[in-house]
DNA sequence: GTGCTTGGATAGTGGCACTCCCCAAAGAAA
DNA sequence: TTTCTTTGGGGAGTGCCACTATCCAAGCAC
C-alpha cells in the first residue's frame, strides 16, 4: 500500500506519517521508485502503536523513537529489550539530590522496599527510574507536610505487585503467539491508563457508596 | 513575606511566580503599597501544591487552575467539590464515536462495570472522564488485535477498587485536622504517580524474580 | 539625592507535535 | 507526445505551552 492508503487505514494524515518517518518512528516504505514507496501491513500495525502511545499513553515522539529503538534491537534478550524500553518511558526530572525532603523519602523508600522483600528492586533502586520517580513523589508530600513513608505505602505496594504478577501472567500467556517484544512493550504501555481510569472510577465508585451522590 | 523571600523558601523563581500570580494560579498577596506585597505561608504552601501538580502529577497550569478553583469553591459541599476537581483532571481526547472499536469497547466496559457490580460508577458512566479514558485505552488494545474484554479486566478492577478504598481511609482519618478540600486533591494528584512508580518497580522485581536479572 | 530593590506588565524564548507548501518525478488521460 | 493530476520528500511555518528576560516606575536605605 502507498502513503494515501496507510493514512487512509490508520486514520493518521499523511504530513504525520512522514513526520513519523522523519523522526525515524516509522522505518521507510519499499522503495519502488523516486516517487513511490510500498508499505505493508506490518507498517499499519507500527502505526497503530505509535498513535497509541502518543496519544493515550502520552508518551513523548522522543521517547516513543527510544522506547521503540529498544524493541528492535535484536542483540538482546528478550526480558533485556522489554526491561530497557521500559525504563526509557519518561518519568519525572532528576530531584536535588541536596534537598532535605529528597534526603528523607529515598530513606523511607529504601525501608519500604526493605519491608516488602523486594530484593531485586532494591539492589537495581539506584538507578532504577521508577524508583526516582517514588521518591521525587514522595518528597512533595512530605514538603507538603505529609508522611507517606514506608508503612503507609506498604499496602499500596503489595496491590501493585499483585498488579504486576497479572501482566506477567498474561505476558507469558502471549508470548508463545506472538514473540516480538512489541506485545509487552504494549502491555506495560497501555495497561497503565487503564488502571489509571479504573482506580478513578472506584474511587467514583466507593466515593458515592460512602457518602452518596448528593 | 515578601516576592523574594517566597521564591527563596519555596526554590520557585520569582518570574514563573509571577507567571502564577498572573494565570490566577495563586491568590495575590496583601498589596502593602505600590510595590510591595506581603505573603504568608498559606500562600508558600499553595505555591508548593502547585509545584507538586505541575512537576510530579505533570498537570497542564490550566488544568491547574480549574482544580484549585473547584477546591477553593466554598459554595459545594466538600465531597461534590472534590469530586468535581478529579473530574477536572486531565484526560485524553473525546474519542470518535463512529469507530467500531471504541462502540465496541464502550460495551465491553459497561459489562464491566456490569460485572463488578460498581452501580454508581454505572449511572455516572455516560459522564465520566474516568469512563471515557478507559473505553479510549482498551479500543486502542483492540485495534492493536488484543480484547482486554471486562472478564480479563475484572481482577484488575477489584485491586484498584482496594487502592480507592485504602485512598478514602486516610482522607477519612485526615478530615478532622484538615478541613481543607486541598489535601483531599493533594492525596489524589500526587498518589497516582507513586501508584504508576510502584507499579513500574513491581514489574522489575516480580520479573526479576520469574526470568533472573540475565 | 543616589543607588538598589521591588512588584507589575509586556514581550520574547525554546520545545514540542504537528501542518503547510513547494517541487520534481510518476502515472493517467487526451 | 503532451497535458494534467497525483505522489512522496523536504524545509519552513504554526500554535500551544511553560516559563523567562526586560523594562519601568515607585519605594527604601544610606
Amino acid at each position: 500500500m502507498r502513503l494515501a492508503e496507510l493514512s487512509e487505514r490508520s486514520g493518521v494524515s499523511t504530513a504525520t506519517i512522514k513526520y513519523y518517518l522523519r523522526e525515524g518512528l516509522l522505518a521507510p516504505g519499499r522503495q519502488v521508485n523516486t516517487t513511490t514507496s510500498e508499505y505493508d501491513e506490518e507498517h499499519l500495525r507500527r502505526l497503530r502503536l505509535i498513535r497509541a502511545m502518543i496519544q493515550v499513553g502520552r508518551i513523548p515522539v522522543a521517547t516513543v523513537r527510544e522506547v521503540l529503538t529498544h524493541v528492535d534491537d535484536d542483540s538482546l534478550p528478550r526480558t533485556v529489550r522489554l526491561g530497557a524500553a521500559v525504563w526509557a518511558l519518561p518519568q519525572v526530572p532528576e530531584p536535588d539530590a541536596d534537598d532535605e525532603f529528597v534526603q528523607g523519602s529515598r530513606a523511607a523508600m529504601e525501608e519500604l522496599l526493605g519491608t516488602l522483600g523486594w530484593t531485586h528492586a532494591q539492589s537495581l533502586a539506584s538507578l532504577s527510574p521508577a524508583f526516582r520517580s517514588l521518591v521525587v513523589a514522595a518528597a512533595a508530600l512530605r514538603r507538603l507536610g505529609y508522611d507517606w513513608g514506608a508503612e503507609r505505602l506498604v499496602p499500596y505496594a503489595r496491590l501493585m505487585h499483585q498488579v504486576a504478577e497479572l501482566d506477567l501472567d498474561f505476558m507469558e500467556a502471549h508470548v508463545s503467539e506472538a514473540e516480538k517484544a512489541e506485545v509487552a512493550v504494549l502491555g506495560v504501555v497501555l495497561v497503565e491508563p487503564m488502571l489509571r481510569a479504573l482506580h478513578h472510577l472506584a474511587q467514583e465508585e466507593e466515593s458515592a457508596r460512602r457518602y452518596g451522590l448528593e
